[in-house]
DNA sequence: TGCAAAATAGAACGACCGTTCGTTTCATTT
DNA sequence: AAATGAAACGAACGGTCGTTCTATTTTGCA
């Protein structure tokens, strides 16, 4: 389930706790909700951002990131990403939430875009590259790899996410470009 | 709202009918959601399939699916696509509902490989190109489309989508296919 | 040890939900 | 004209939800 699944009944039974006492930590449902997805973005940071950020500056660190992320979303099979089923949720419902959890992917975008952005700059990365429209692609490989995963159910998603993301990287990639700085594995025969 | 959003109560006084009245003509609330389903899917193939399918076998049917699938997406951008709202609703709800939906977006993407493998058999993309790889990327374009239309409505989606897709099939096109025969529109610059 | 404050419990509320049931309406058929 | 059957209605039921209110317990500090 998704944030709307969170019930605080639930949330109480699974605590051992009485409703009214779990309420009165948050003060409303839409409070727990942001709770929760704040918890979430800090979990999210802990596992896939920083450890990504002590990575090399350019391609290396961009592909510890995308690995990462890719773990990240093809591990929580159970939980679920609340940054993609939020986004569904909450993408025509106007309020605090939806923009505590718009604000919280926003910053995520941007991190990644100035990854990319530094890529360009250590010229591992043809310097005409479009970096959102980078981003965009390799977000669209994310939520593919959720959907076929999680809802289909299919194999093999984790592999073309991982396959797709070094077709897109081949594109962009400056053409001098060291393999040592920027490969993070041997790219596939074509 | 996505199908959970939708109550058999709220349909009642959209129709000016009464709660019983709207329930007995489904018999369950499961059963009106398998139908906004089927109607959903109905209505798809209307504007979506059977349109692109007059076009010629190979590329220029590929890109007037993928065409009229991202105007579809982006155009209801009140009601919101069943299709992706609900992978992210039942992923982890088993059940009848989930069962027809899924029945529905595999059938959709079956069609979609089919027009894909159509094209490498009519020597417009390369032989040995992966169908389900390039399904998956194509499928991770709509799905980034919905996500930075819909959510965090961001301009200028549609045309990422679009320029990514070019990409796409610039990757997989055959050196030597003709352009009358592949290009809907002429590729951009790089 | 005593006391104020915070945390938790428990019961009740109003709203909405899907569902059931008996009744009424009304056109079609006999 | 009478009988039939489908469709819609209105009221009610049991359930869950978030929320409110009032006690009660626990905690931390002087």
């Amino acid at each position: 389930m998704g944030l709307e699944g969170l019930s605080i009944g639930a949330l109480a039974e699974l605590t051992h706790m009485s409703k009214s006492g779990v309420f009165a930590h948050f003060g409303s449902r839409e409070e727990l909700q942001i709770a929760v997805i704040r918890e979430y973005h800090a979990r999210f940071e802990e596992e896939v951002f920083f450890p990504a950020v002590s990575e090399a500056r350019g391609l290396p660190r961009l592909r510890a990131l995308f690995d990462r992320w890719v773990r990240r979303v093809s591990v929580e099979l159970d939980s679920g990403c609340i940054y993609i089923s939020g986004a569904v949720e909450f993408d025509d419902r106007p309020g605090p939430v939806r923009d505590a959890l718009a604000s919280m992917v926003r910053a995520w975008q941007a991190a990644l875009q100035r990854a990319i952005s530094l890529s360009i700059e250590a010229g591992h990365l043809q310097p005409d590259t479009d970096a959102l429209q980078m981003l965009f692609e390799i977000h669209g490989l994310i939520l593919a790899l959720h959907h076929d995963a999680r809802f289909l159910r299919l194999p093999g998603a984790v592999d073309r996410a991982r396959r797709a993301f070094d077709r897109i990287v081949q594109f962009y990639l400056m053409p001098g470009a060291a393999p040592d700085e920027t490969a993070g594995q041997p790219l596939p025969a074509r």
